[in-house]
DNA sequence: ACACTTATTTAGAATCATTATAAAGTAGTT
DNA sequence: AACTACTTTATAATGATTCTAAATAAGTGT
């Protein structure tokens, strides 16, 4: 199965429900930013059974801690993911809350000067938020 | 009074508990970072008599709604607000959970190359992810 | 295939930040 | 002082997330 390796390296065994949850992850051409309920709703909607919601956060939060899915800081009563892993940048409408990519080509190169002692950059984030 | 105009502008009435609450926000040398839960706990430690937890919030998002506050875009339970409302950007250590100011000199300029349509950009905020 | 150990799923309960409510109090106005 | 509109407060409601413990399934060795 496609998926098997991408649970087993995130320390998961790959089940039914585990397995369905890849399909709708990560089954499809583009990449999309979610909440947990809009997952929940995605794969009732592709599948007939319902899985519950504690595996999905379960599962959803192994993939983030691997690298398999990232979580956007923006401020929101909801957490959001995105399938798209890949270093890149958002637009938010606030009027619309809608969560819009931006390429990384899209941002020109962002220079951090100041460094922290022990520390190293694991990510440099931006949020672009938009109004009318 | 010193915050008489800031909460009449925010569209509040200055009351005992609001000017309290501008005293613990705007009373000091430094800006910082806090939480609701942070901010109730300072003002206990401030002042003698505790102000209810729905006022607080209530005084909070009306200044947040004005600019004399800022929400800081980054996934946790609880939200973070800044009384730097200048234009700068944020270190996040992952391991410690907190939060460092970059000035705008910290941080090159950022290009945003793409535009949406109808739309204009209210703020760019930089979040970089720290890990030892 | 069977028995055994360990991980997983699940529904429902628990938690915790935030928001809503509605009664009692306060500010601003006349 | 009287009146109206806004505030404060304790408490309840909400809603996302996490926890729990019993039932189920996966992995392993025989």
């Amino acid at each position: 199965m496609k998926y098997i390796d991408k649970l087993r390296n995130s320390g998961l065994r790959p089940t039914k429900q585990r397995l369905q949850i890849c399909e709708v992850l990560f089954d499809t051409e583009k990449t999309f930013h979610f909440t947990i309920n809009e997952l929940d709703q995605k794969i009732k909607d592709k599948i007939d059974n319902k899985i519950s919601l504690a595996t999905i956060y379960n599962t959803v939060h192994a993939f983030e801690k691997k690298g398999y899915l990232k979580q956007i800081p923006i401020n929101s009563n909801q957490t959001y993911f995105d399938t798209n892993v890949t270093d890149h940048h958002h637009f938010y409408d606030l009027k619309t809350e809608e969560l819009i990519d931006l390429e990384n080509s899209d941002v020109g190169p962002i220079n951090i000067k100041r460094k922290i002692n022990g520390k190293k950059i694991k990510s440099v984030e931006v949020l672009v938020k938009l109004e009318d």
